[in-house]
DNA sequence: TTGATCTTTGCAATCGAGTTGCGTGACAAG
DNA sequence: CTTGTCACGCAACTCGATTGCAAAGATCAA
């Protein structure tokens, strides 16, 4: 895996304290992230700074935002030589039971025949159910 | 198409003023409704009055909700015969350019793979990006 | 018909995630 | 040192969603 160093090198985005306990944080989840649960991980730093520190991240490509109906954004690290291009759409998976939400990068993402004329740009497509540490 | 009327009866749900008016409203429009855009049609109907019909109605299946990524959460009625069961999982669209969403009845929807031990109950699967009105 | 009971509705208040304005401080170029 | 740019922290604010409460309406048994 890369390094929080590597990483803000790669894509061109200038390395402060904030950005690198933030992006630290990120890739020691397995759990894709909340603005809260990233408030909440790091106490003493600013709502507002991860709130921007997350914006610039998603520009930059460092990370890709997931709308997984809970109510809050949740954010995680993109795979390594991603562009959030249609080609690097995935799945997403939230747990009905431990409420816990994560890239499936290993599924393959089936293409979607879409009606004529419409063109796909991006896509947010979570499966929700029970993930396998919840199904008995 | 069935009625208003009729949707509630074979739901099981009792008919009132409101009700009437907000699943006429919803059957009425081709693109998904946020509970402001129903509340701006109907503007003699309480908000909360509406927000709690939408609950009603959702429970009951006779809408299913969208998230979208707009910051509202979407409503469609229900296709005839829905449970809202995996089985009438269907994808929606949602147009950059006309902030319009709507069901993709006709799309096959692809199963999809999950990892071992994973369970599917539901999912919110939005594609993005240019609608065929907008599609230059 | 009447009174008790349950449901629906309208209004106002509240919640909370997300967002923004602004002053301070860090840092870098000149 | 001087100046400009950017990141940061704090507080305030936005706005969609949600709730408490009392009035109005529906239901039903007597
Ligand atoms: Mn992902
Ligand atoms: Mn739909
Ligand atoms: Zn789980
Ligand atoms: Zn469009």
């Amino acid at each position: 895996m890369q390094t929080v160093d590597e990483i803000l090198k790669i894509k061109n985005v200038k390395n402060t304290a904030v950005r690198t306990v933030v992006l630290r944080h990120l890739l020691s989840q397995e759990k894709a992230q909340s603005l809260k649960d990233i408030e909440n991980a790091l106490i003493y730093t600013d709502r507002s700074s991860i709130f921007r520190t997350l914006k610039t991240f998603e520009e930059n490509k460092i990370i890709h935002s997931i709308e997984d109906g809970s109510g809050m954004i949740k954010y995680a690290v993109c795979a390594e030589g991603c562009n959030c291009d249609p080609k690097d759409l995935h799945y997403h998976f939230y747990c009905n039971n431990c409420n816990k939400t994560f890239c499936l990068f290993d599924v393959p993402f089936q293409n979607i025949e879409l009606p004529e004329n419409f063109k796909m740009q991006q896509a947010n497509m979570v499966v929700k159910g029970l993930c396998n540490n919840c199904n008995d």
